[in-house]
DNA sequence: ACCGTCGGCGCC
DNA sequence: AAAGGGCGCCGACGGT
């Protein structure tokens, strides 16, 4: 395959190069393109599918999307770098024991948290695009596992393509079914002000705790006000108010639900994030540590339910939203090889399946001993139900319980394709070393055992999330291959979910796309797992319809 | 006026 | 004795 990489011209900010590379990242043929010439250029090499290679996708791609033109493959050498330099497979590697440099850093137009130096060569280098590559490229070859760093290297660079398309299509956004919504919860909009079904919440409090100037939205204010009402409480968190029964239990948590929409998704939000018909959050690829996206600005993660009626597709457009069932304990099952845990999640409902199989009497309690087993729960219901889950599915707790114990050590795990976890800082270790010293005292061995146990359940959710997180990004490439039949975008995703907008009359065929990217998916991660990795799929006018 | 931290809560 | 992972965002708060 022919790789193209673009850098900046160092002689003309009018001009880019382009640079015709080997599968080892040798230099075939160099030309420099004008800026204004390079969308045409561009499409025109895309006729050979090449990879291109650059920097940063969310710097190189959007101008190129603005200019209508996709491009199928690409090489995020910033993400990859991340990847490949942290990952226990490429240890020995050149890449991973060099220097920090300016490759470690933040994402290029991320707010700059150091202070430039005044020096100039003590400023970041700039950064050497062919060289990297090659650095790369000879870390995966060398590395104890090539097959599963390349396939993680590209499905993270195709996620940075999507999520780059994602942000230049936006969320069909419906202000009008937004607006509804809100002035059927809080009223109509005020033109200052509350609106007014929050103040008659608030008032209904304050009357019912009898202190008619209490500030509902100080929480300092509020616990001195439920306390002196009676109320034996520590915080003001929902929670802990919510078994309370007492006569302001019902309004206060009203205001507080009321309150949060208001403050989160309300009018103002409306007016910041939606433009044009369109909800366009920053998604950001590689986000969080674990590989999972996140998003920066707009809230995009945590679209409340009440308010999905406002995504709406386009006239003679539908939504396709499809989810993946159970998706974490089925890759756990997939991942560990463990037959009994797969048969379960052979069931459409992995967690019936794990009622079928006699291990536990209700569904709630499997989803509840599984997301503990995942999380680390060490208490509670949860906890009560681990024994059982050993017995039944011995294999795939027994990779949860690794990946604890390795964190509580403080060494490194590392997900399916090898995305590997940090390190814990110089704070954990001095707090380790300290406990184990002569003469250590109680209150440091306590410390150090808390945060051995935080730590490991880190990293023990870590190994799970992490390979969803690759299972959901394969998920999605394979999808993107497949929409390239249509003309419907993938405009929204959110851990285990997809949403695609299509014409109507496309929109069961994009379906049947996104059950066979699932399939793919499965097979490209875990070969022939017996693992079933279910989804739900819906085609509906808007999100709220879709579950 | 501005900034960082924290409680609280939304999502998976 | 207490012991649930990962996020982002808002307003309040306390400091300067």
């Amino acid at each position: 395959m022919t790789l193209l990489l673009l850098l900046d011209d160092a002689t003309s900010a009018d001009a880019v190069v382009m640079q015709e590379l080997t599968d080892e990242g040798a230099l075939v043929a160099t030309e420099t393109v004008l800026v204004a010439n390079l969308a045409q250029t561009v499409r025109d090499r895309e006729a050979d599918q090449p990879r291109w290679v650059w920097d940063d996708t969310s710097r190189r791609y959007p101008a190129l999307l603005d200019a209508g033109v996709r491009v199928q493959r690409c090489h995020d050498l910033r993400l990859c770098h991340a990847i490949v330099r942290r990952s226990i497979y490429a240890r020995g590697s050149e890449l991973a024991q060099g220097p920090t440099t300016a490759w470690d850093g933040p994402r290029p137009g991320a707010p700059e948290p150091v202070e430039v130096s005044l020096f100039d060569e003590e400023r970041p280098q700039t950064l050497d695009c062919a060289d990297e590559l090659r650095r790369q490229l000879a870390a995966v070859a060398a590395s104890d596992e090539p097959g599963r760093l390349r396939l993680l290297l590209a499905a993270e660079s195709t996620g940075a393509l999507i999520a780059a398309e994602m942000n230049h299509v936006g969320v069909p956004w419906s202000v009008a079914a937004h607006d509804r919504i809100l002035t059927e919860m809080l009223g109509p909009r005020p033109r200052n002000g509350r609106p007014a079904k929050l103040e008659a919440l608030a008032e209904e409090v304050r009357e019912a705790l009898a202190q008619p100037n209490l500030n509902l939205d100080s929480q300092q204010d509020l616990l001195r006000g439920l306390r002196a009402a009676g109320y034996d409480v520590e915080s003001t968190s929902r929670w802990e108010i919510k078994d309370i029964d007492l006569p302001a239990t019902e309004p206060l948590l009203a205001y507080k639900k009321l309150a949060r929409l208001l403050s989160s998704n309300g009018w103002a939000w409306m007016d910041t994030w939606v433009h044009r018909g369109r909800f366009r959050p920053d998604c950001v690829p590689g986000g969080v540590v674990t590989g999972r996206w996140a998003t920066s600005g707009g809230g995009a993660l945590q679209l409340p339910a009440s308010i999905r009626g406002a995504v709406r597709a386009d006239d003679g457009w539908k939504l396709v939203v499809a989810d993946a069932a159970q998706l974490e304990p089925r890759v756990l099952a997939a991942m560990s090889g463990d037959t009994a845990m797969a048969a379960a999640g052979r069931h459409a409902d992995l967690y019936q399946g794990v009622v079928d199989a006699g291990i536990v009497e209700t569904r709630a309690q499997a989803k509840v001993a599984m997301l503990g087993a995942i999380y680390g729960a060490t208490t509670g219901p949860s906890a009560v139900l681990m024994p059982r889950l050993t017995q039944g599915f011995p294999r795939a707790v027994a990779l949860v319980e690794a990946a604890a114990r390795a964190g509580e050590r403080g060494d490194v795990v590392a997900t399916w394709l090898g995305r590997t976890s940090p390190a814990p800082d110089a704070a954990w270790r001095d707090a380790l070393a300290a406990a184990s010293a002569e003469g250590a005292g109680a209150d440091d061995v306590r410390a150090a055992r808390r945060r051995g146990r935080d730590w490991g359940r880190f990293t023990r959710n870590f190994v799970v999330q992490g390979t969803a997180a690759e299972w959901a990004l394969c998920w999605m490439a394979s999808l993107r291959r497949r929409l390239r039949e249509h003309d419907a975008h993938l405009v929204f995703f959110l851990h285990d979910e997809v949403m695609v907008h299509a014409p109507a009359d496309e929109a069961d065929a994009v379906a049947e796309a996104v059950r066979e990217a699932a399939l793919e998916a499965g097979h490209l991660l875990f070969g022939d797992t017996p693992v079933d990795f279910a989804l739900n799929v819906a085609v509906v006018d808007s999100y709220d319809q879709a579950k």
